[in-house]
RNA sequence: GCCCCGGUAGCUCAGCUGGUAGAGCGGCGGCCUCGUAAGCCGCAGGCCGCGGGUUCAAAGCCCGCCCGGGGCUCCA
C-alpha cells in the first residue's frame, strides 16, 4: 500500500463519471475541505485490512502532530504498477474509513471508481508532503528482474533490412509477398493480435498422444506420452548431433543455483524472466532459465589459451524453467518448463565472434531445414544497439544475405541488456502470432561478470566475447511449429503430416485376415532391421477401419497384406504423401524410406508392435 | 495479474427460462472374416472441476477457489 500524505490548506474534488467496473455511489458535485491531511491512497496486491488500519493509525498520529484537524481518504491508483483488484481495493479503503471513524477523527472520503477533478493547495512546510509505503510484515517484495522493468521503457526503432542492402523504416516498407514478415512486424511492434479460438496444435498434441497438461503440476509443465516422448527425443538427438558436428563440447550442469552467488545475482537482473524459487532450510535457489550459468561457471574455472578459442560449450537442458505469467502460457508454444539446446562460443575478440556467428547462422538454417521447417516457414529478426550498427553495418547485412529474405530489424538507442546484437528465427502460426525458434546473441558483459578469461599471445589475461545460441530454439516449440504447419496444410486441403523421420509409426502393416499375421511379423522384422519403425494392426476390425485409423495417426506408409501379396510377392503400399496405392517390393519400400530419412536419427518404437496389445493413453 | 469463455462418462460434446443426466466415439462381450478413410448387435460406465450459499428442489442461480483457452495490461 502506498499513501502520498499531503498537508493542505484546502482540497477540492468533484466526481465526474464512474471509471472502474466497481464504483461507489456518489453525487456529481464539488466537495471542498479546508486544512486537512489528504491521503492519496493506493491499494496494492497482497494488501489487507490489517495493513490499512496500521497505516491509518500512523497517519492519524501524523495529522495530530501537524495540527491538521481532519483527514481526507482519496483513492489514488497512480502510485503503483502493482494494483490490487478493484473489489479488494474498495473493501480495504472501507476498512481505513471505519478505523478513522472509530478513532473519532473528522474524516472525508472521495468515492472509489470515479474519474474526479482534483484541486489541492499544499502547505509550504517540510513535512507537508510525504510518501509512505506499507507492506505485510515479514513479506518479501516480489522479485522482478530489473531487465523486465527496463524492457518496458526501452526505446526501439524498427526497420526492414533487405538482402540487397536497404534499410527501410517499417512503416514505409511494402510487405506485398512477405505476409508472414508483416505479421511478425505487427506482432512485435504493435503487439496486436488476431482474435481466434484455441491454437490448433493444442488439440492435435492431445489427439496424437504427444503431450497433455498435467493438472497436478504447475501450469506449463506437461506430461509426455510415448509418441510425444519419441518425437521429442529424436529432435533432441538430432540437434545434439548437429551441434557436435559443428564443434560443440557437450556438458551437463545443475538445474538450480544459489540466488546469492555474486555473478549469478547480476545475470539474474539482466535477463528478463521470472524464476521458480526453491527454498531449503537456509538458502534460496532459483531454477535455471537457460544453460548459461552452468557453462559460464565451468568456463571460469578453465585455464584457457587463445589457442583453445573459439570454445563451444553445449548442453541440452531438460529442463529450463521460466515462470511466465499465467495468461501467457499456450500449449507447446510457451511453457514454464521446456527443453532447450544451448551452445555458447567463447571467442577471443569481436572479429572471431563475427566469424563464429556466421557459422552458427548456417548451423541454425540447417537445423531448421532438418527438423522440417523451410525458409517459407520462418522469418528472421535482428536486434542491435545503434553503436553496433554504426560500426558493423556490413556484418549485419551479411547475416541478412545469408538468410536470403527481408528481415525485421530493431535498433535500440542504448544497450540495456548484456548483448549488443541478437538475431532469431520466428515461426508465424495459424493465429498470425510469432514465436521465436533459433537465436544467437553477442554477449559483451558476462565474461567479466563471471570472471571468464583467456591468455593471449603475449601472456596477458583477456576477457572473451561470448555467443549464446540455440540452433533450434525450445524443442517443444519446434513440435508446436510442426503441428501448426501440418494444420495449415490441412486447411489448404492437403494431408497433414510430420517429417517421416519424426513420425512414430513409419509403416503400418494390416493383415487382411489373422492367417496373414505371421507373414506380417516377418516383414516387420525386415523393416526393423533396416531401422524403420513399423507395427501391425492385428485388431479384429475391418480393413477399411484399420486404414482409417492409420490415416488419422498420420502414418506415411500403410501396407495391406493378404492373399494377393502372399502369392504375388509385392506389397500394396498406400503412400500418405501422394494418396496413391502402389505395388512395390519390400526391398524397394525399404530403400525408398531409408533415402527419405537420410542421416536423421533413429529410435525404436517404444510401444507394443501389435495394435491389439497397445494401450491408449487417452 | 485483470477481464471474457469453457470444465458434464476414458475422449468429443448435448442438456431451453431450476424438477434430479443423454449422444457419438472409445472400452468390454457377441456376431461378421473383411482388399484401401468408420460392419452389425448388446452391456458396463457419471461426487455434472472443487468448496460454500440460495431453494421444497441446483449440472443450470449466487460467492470463492482450481484447471484449460482467448483477450488485455486500460485503470480507483
Amino acid at each position: 500500500m502506498k499513501i502520498l500524505a499531503l498537508h493542505v490548506d484546502h482540497v477540492e474534488y468533484e466526481p465526474i463519471r464512474p471509471e472502474s467496473s466497481i464504483y461507489e455511489e456518489a453525487e456529481r458535485k464539488a466537495h471542498r475541505i479546508e486544512d486537512a491531511l489528504l491521503l492519496l491512497t493506493c491499494v496494492e496486491k497482497g494488501d489487507d485490512a490489517e495493513i490499512a488500519i496500521r497505516a491509518l493509525r500512523e497517519l492519524a498520529e501524523q495529522a495530530r502532530k501537524l495540527g491538521a484537524s481532519r483527514i481526507v481518504i482519496y483513492p489514488y491508483a497512480h502510485l503503483s504498477s502493482n494494483l490490487a483488484p478493484p473489489s479488494e481495493a474498495l473493501s480495504i479503503l472501507r476498512a481505513m474509513r471505519d478505523e478513522a471513524r472509530a478513532l473519532g477523527i473528522e474524516t472525508y472520503s472521495a468515492p472509489f471508481g470515479w474519474n474526479k477533478r482534483l484541486e489541492v493547495s499544499v502547505k509550504g512546510h517540510p513535512l507537508a508532503e510525504q510518501l509512505r509505503s506499507y507492506e505485510r510484515a515479514g513479506e518479501r517484495a516480489e522479485e522482478i528482474p530489473q531487465a523486465l522493468l527496463l524492457e518496458e521503457r526501452l526505446e526501439s526503432y524498427w526497420y526492414i533490412l533487405t538482402p540487397e542492402g536497404d534499410m527501410i523504416p517499417v512503416e514505409e516498407y511494402d510487405f506485398k509477398g512477405h505476409e508472414n514478415l508483416e505479421a511478425l512486424a505487427r506482432y512485435e511492434i504493435q503487439k496486436s493480435r488476431a482474435v481466434l479460438e484455441e491454437p490448433p496444435h493444442v488439440s492435435l498434441m492431445k489427439r496424437l498422444e504427444i503431450a497433455d497438461h498435467e493438472p497436478a503440476s504447475d501450469p506449463g509443465n506437461l506430461r509426455w506420452y510415448a509418441k510425444g516422448r519419441l518425437i521429442k527425443s529424436l529432435l533432441e538427438q538430432y540437434v545434439t548431433e548437429k551441434v557436435i558436428e559443428y564443434g560443440g563440447i557437450e556438458v551437463e550442469t545443475p538445474i538450480m543455483y544459489d540466488m546469492n552467488h555474486p555473478s549469478l545475482k547480476r545475470y539474474l537482473h539482466k535477463f528478463p524472466a521470472r524464476q521458480y524459487i526453491v527454498e531449503t532450510e537456509d538458502k534460496r535457489y532459483f531454477l535455471r532459465f537457460a544453460a548459461c550459468f552452468g557453462q559460464f561457471l565451468i568456463a571460469k574455472d578453465m585455464s584457457l589459451s587463445y589457442r583453445d578459442l573459439p570454445l563451444r560449450l553445449y548442453e541440452l537442458t531438460r529442463y529450463s524453467f521460466r515462470r511466465e505469467k499465467s495468461g501467457e502460457l499456450v500449449g507447446l508454444k510457451r511453457l514454464r518448463a521446456f527443453t532447450m539446446p544451448d551452445v555458447h562460443a567463447i571467442c577471443r575478440d569481436l572479429e572471431q565472434a563475427k566469424e563464429e556467428m556466421r557459422r552458427r547462422l548456417k548451423l541454425s538454417l540447417e537445423v531448421m531445414e532438418g527438423v522440417g521447417l523451410t525458409k517459407d516457414d520462418i522469418e528472421m529478426a535482428i536486434r542491435f544497439t545503434r553503436d553496433f550498427y554504426e560500426e558493423h553495418k556490413d556484418f549485419i547485412f551479411e547475416l541478412v544475405r545469408m538468410f536470403g529474405k527481408p528481415v525485421l530489424a530493431e535498433m535500440w538507442s542504448e544497450r540495456y541488456f548484456y548483448f549488443v546484437l541478437k538475431w532469431e528465427f520466428n515461426f508465424v502460426d495459424c493465429q498470425r502470432k510469432a514465436a521465436a525458434l533459433s537465436t544467437d546473441q553477442i554477449d559483451v558483459e558476462n565474461a567479466s561478470s563471471y570472471g571468464i578469461t583467456y591468455v593471449n599471445e603475449r601472456g596477458e589475461k583477456m576477457y572473451p566475447i561470448i555467443l549464446h545460441c540455440s540452433p533450434s530454439g525450445a524443442i517443444e516449440r519446434v513440435i508446436y511449429a510442426l503441428l501448426e504447419k501440418a494444420y495449415l496444410a490441412m486447411m489448404r486441403g492437403e494431408k497433414p503430416m510430420l517429417p517421416l523421420w519424426l513420425t512414430p509409426t513409419q509403416v503400418r502393416l494390416i493383415p487382411v485376415k489373422p492367417e496373414y499375421l505371421d507373414d506380417c511379423l516377418k516383414i516387420l522384422e525386415r523393416l526393423e532391421k533396416a531401422q524403420i519403425r513399423a507395427d501391425i494392426d492385428d485388431r479384429d476390425e475391418s480393413v477399411d477401419r484399420r486404414i482409417r485409423d492409420a490415416e488419422t495417426e498420420w502414418i506415411h506408409y500403410i501396407v495391406v497384406y493378404g492373399e494377393r501379396e502372399r502369392k504375388g510377392g509385392l506389397l500394396s503400399v498406400r503412400r500418405r504423401a501422394t494418396g496413391s496405392v502402389e505395388k512395390i517390393s519390400l526391398d524397394d519400400l525399404i530403400s525408398e524410406i531409408r533415402k527419405e530419412i537420410g542421416g536423421k536419427p533413429f529410435k525404436k518404437l517404444p510401444l507394443p508392435k501389435l495394435l491389439s496389445k497397445r494401450p491408449s493413453f487417452r
